[in-house]
Formats: structure tokens, C-alpha cells, sequence
DNA sequence: ATGGTTGTGTTACAA
């Protein structure tokens, strides 16, 4: 089973490239952020057409998630569990094919400091209290999407140049490593180490075409999932096509 | 270079 996550931009500005991708690509599970629209604006039909169930949670504008999947979707939770009060839509949660997926979308958090980099971290204490309980049940999970957080200076093309931004800060950094630290894996760097792994290039100041990337997008699994990884890569390419997204699509390969 | 770009949706805000 192939799961992949990607932070689009707008799907409905995105459809095209969004359609091409799921066409080549072909995950079984595609986790999307920045849908920025509301379910009845969703594009539900071309993509039922291509043979995905749906789950939504998305608002006017800004944030949204969305679960993709050609297995039947079961169980589907909308927004975090514990933090019920949470305006915007960042968080979705489903179990395909017995493997429970979650879809995130971690709030950006500049600029740092202030209340959005309060929020940021507000927001990642309710993920590692998720996170924490899903594991008590020993099933296979996927946390999935856009965490906003570059986890080492490895991570990213200028390190000293980013280390105010909230998502290289010594903060962001240690609640995702706590959160990781529960007990989780990485999919990409079990198969791509080293430097130069990016699913993020700015539309600005040609940062695509000077290769000025971040890694911030990721698939964390919890044991039971990381015993069938067989594969996990980034889909770059995207990146360079017509009226691209500003992230790519990072995806890993389950044998389930 | 106090710059640069994209998307939403009305002209500012988020990324």
C-alpha cells in the first residue's frame, strides 16, 4: 500500500497538477493540506472519478486537509481529538485497509515570537498527546503531512539563515523530536539519508531553481507500520512543472 | 535589493 502526503496549495487551483500526479503516482492513500476550501467547493467528483473515497475538512480560504483512498474509509475523525475548540481545520483521521492515517497540517508559526509561534506549539502538545494514545494500540499508523518543522539543520539549505523561523527554532525542533521520540520512525530517512532531501522550495527569490529547499513534510510510523516500510521517496519533479505547488508530494510503500 | 511569489478574494493576509 502506497501512502503519500502533500501539501497542494489550493486543490482547486492545484487540480490539474493534483490529477496528472494521482494519474503517474497512483498512492493508494494521498493525504492533502491547504485544500483552502470549504467540502461543498471540494473537486469531489474528478477525483471519485478516479477511483478515490473522500474524506474532508476544510474551511473557506485557508488551512483544509483531505484523505484520498481507494480503499473504503472507515472510522473518519475530524479535527484533534482533544482539542475540540481548534478553529481551524488542520487535522484529519481515518483507518484504510486496517492502517489508521492521519493528515496534518501543523500551523506555520511565524512570526517567531508571538501568538501564532504560541499556537504552533499549543497545537503540537495536543499531536504528541494523540500520538501517545494511538500507540497504546499497538496498530499501524500513519501521522502523515505538512509539519511546518525542519527537524535538523541537515534539513534545510542555510541553516544559520533560518534558525530565528519557527520552523527551524530550537522549540519546534525538540516537541517534534519528543514527539518522535515516542516511538515513531521516519520513513524518508530510512531510505534517503544525507543532505539535500527537500519537500519545500519558496515561491520567491527563485528558490526552486537555486535548489534553496527545506524538509518539512513527513510520514512518522508508528512500530507495527515501520515493520512493512519497503520503500519511501520524494516525488522533486513536481516541483518544476506549470503553475506548480510550493511542496511536493513524499510518499512511502507499506506492505499491507 | 527593506526586495522576491502565489492563492484567496477584495485589497490585506497567510505562507
Amino acid at each position: 500500500m502506497k501512502i503519500a502526503s502533500w501539501n497542494v496549495n489550493s486543490v482547486k487551483a492545484r487540480l490539474p497538477r493534483v490529477t496528472e500526479w494521482l494519474a503517474d503516482a497512483r498512492p493508494d492513500v494521498a493525504l492533502l493540506q491547504e485544500t483552502k476550501c470549504l467540502n461543498e467547493g471540494f473537486p469531489a467528483l474528478e477525483l471519485e472519478d478516479m477511483g478515490y473515497n473522500l474524506a474532508l475538512h476544510g474551511q473557506k480560504s485557508y488551512n483544509g486537509v483531505a484523505i484520498l483512498s481507494r480503499h473504503p474509509l472507515e472510522d473518519i475523525q475530524i479535527g484533534l481529538p482533544g482539542y475540540g475548540d481548534d478553529e481551524q481545520c488542520r487535522y484529519i483521521e481515518a483507518t484504510v485497509n486496517t492502517v489508521r492515517v492521519a493528515c496534518i497540517y501543523l500551523p506555520n508559526g511565524n512570526p517567531a515570537p508571538g501568538p501564532k509561534f504560541e499556537y504552533k506549539l499549543e497545537w503540537m502538545g495536543h499531536l504528541k498527546a494523540r500520538v501517545a494514545d494511538l500507540l497504546k494500540t499497538e496498530e499501524p499508523l500513519v501521522f502523515g503531512g505538512d509539519y511546518n518543522i525542519c527537524p535538523t539543520d541537515e534539513d534545510v539549505y542555510d541553516p544559520g539563515g533560518w534558525q530565528q523561523d519557527a520552523l527551524c527554532r530550537p522549540e519546534s525542533r525538540s516537541v517534534f523530536r519528543a514527539i518522535v521520540n515516542l516511538g515513531l520512525t521516519d520513513a524518508l530517512r530510512q531510505f534517503k539519508t544525507g543532505p539535500g532531501i527537500y519537500t519545500f522550495w519558496d515561491y520567491q527569490a527563485g528558490a526552486w531553481q537555486k535548489d534553496h529547499g527545506l524538509r518539512i513534510d513527513h510520514l512518522l510510523l508508528s512500530p507495527q507500520a515501520a515493520d512493512r516500510l519497503t520503500d519511501a521517496g520524494v516525488d522533486r519533479a513536481v516541483r518544476g512543472r506549470e503553475k506548480a505547488s510550493d511542496h511536493v508530494p513524499v510518499w512511502c510503500e507499506l506492505d499491507f
